[in-house]
DNA sequence: AAATCGTAGTTGTCTATACAACTTGTGTCA
DNA sequence: TGACACAAGTTGTATAGACAACTACGATTT
């Protein structure tokens, strides 16, 4: 059984525990009142910015909301935050110590569709540039990724060798992400998918979605098909 | 165009926004020192604490590392957080302005087999709660849950009129939320999952497994399905 | 009964100072 | 050359005090 750290907890690291474990324990329940501010300072005879750093730490870690003029309250559990991150898959694969190939199937200038123009934020002529490749680990298919790229924010984006650096990692260096949005769907491959990624038409996949926007440009659209056999997605969430 | 906050942003706040924006723009890159805090102190005319606060709020957002006796970095940006939560599908469905209902096809309290016990931390000849059921939005089937509880956690667990309360909510209510895990995949559903949700057997579901931890406990562990014509996931990632 | 006011209590922000802990580079000494 | 010591610069933590902004509640007035 390691302490997890036990290293002398700086006063404002105590005043947290304190609440936290209270908290976890069911002792106090989403809504009930934390002692306020100069409570918890007589209790534990630190200063008020001590406290005060404790309970802004809390509010920011989602467990307890504070209301000014009224007082600390625990939060509501109901939602619990988790880190997702965008990662490039070729680190990823490296990590589990494996090794990343692609396979460059289509890489290409094209004249935006109004519907990819629009996601885009582009005018319906203009340019974009198209990628396909498949990532393989250990020469299995793992991702089929489909992929436009908005020229202004990443101009040298063609210049790319995909085999060796990723369309992500291009584009995480190339324009520096500001925002993203995904959505996650399960769904039967198409036939040039189902080809690629080496599986029957019949097996169900994960489609990842995703738009990145780098500063004023949406930087690119990608469409990023598992195999459902060898692929999920996981994530821990922690109070 | 509307000014998202002018409302006269704090000292802190005007030191968080100039840093910001200098990383957002790409002047300061991965990597790239960011101004000391005495530099900034200076610059701003305010006091220490003030940027500290600043750049501690950083941090916690991941902008930048800070490293005690050398300085403050912008951060690799090649992860963004995003919040998930685990939300009460009654109340998703609720807030789409649509009608929840749901179908109980088991209540249950059955002996564990080796690897449940296993997984929910009890001895394998323990006693465990098991409910499935179907939950519909506006009569349409979009969620098999399949669940099983641990005693412990939340001893009235089979009291509740699922119809009415979900096994979500309750188990929210019972035991704090502590900790969670979770997978999702891409899978055809079994014969009984297809039966239930009203799809063909090849039709590619989403299948999420959950574990969540309430203190000590192992509360409940979930396998829910979602018919992946229907369900996606989605998600917002903020810099 | 309703509206108003005032006050105590709470959180939000900020300052000036202090010392501790750590990193980095430079210079000294062996 | 290598080992060591030292100093300057940086972040980490903590204090005591101050004022502002807001809330909740009771008392007073209308």
């Amino acid at each position: 059984m390691a302490s997890t750290s036990l290293p002398v907890l700086p006063a404002y690291g105590k005043v947290k525990a304190f609440i936290k474990k209270r908290i976890s324990a069911g002792i106090w329940k989403p809504g009930d009142p934390v002692p306020s501010e100069s409570a918890l300072m007589v209790q534990f005879g630190v200063s008020r910015m001590t406290v005060n750093r404790a309970l802004r730490e809390l509010m920011g870690e989602g467990l307890v909301t504070r209301v000014q003029g009224s007082g600390t309250f625990v939060a509501e559990l109901h939602r619990i935050s988790s880190t997702l991150s965008i990662r490039d898959i070729h680190e990823e694969v490296v990590e589990r110590g494996h090794i990343h190939t692609a396979l460059v199937l289509l890489v290409a200038t094209e004249t935006a569709s109004a519907e990819l123009a629009n996601t885009l934020g582009l005018a319906i002529d203009a340019q974009v540039f198209h990628t396909v490749l498949i990532h393989l680990e250990n020469s299995v298919p793992i991702q089929y990724e489909d992929r436009y790229v908005n020229p202004a924010a990443a101009p040298r984006y063609l210049d790319t060798d995909f085999t060796v650096v990723t369309p992500t990692r291009h584009l995480l260096e190339a324009a520096p992400l500001t925002e993203a949005s995904y959505s996650i769907e399960a769904c039967l491959p198409t036939a040039l998918e189902a080809k690629y990624l080496q599986i029957g038409p019949g097996e169900a996949c994960l489609a990842m979605m995703r738009r990145t926007v780098s500063g004023a440009h949406i930087a690119s659209i990608a469409r990023l098909v598992y195999p459902g056999s060898r692929y999920r997605f996981a994530g821990q969430f922690q109070a």
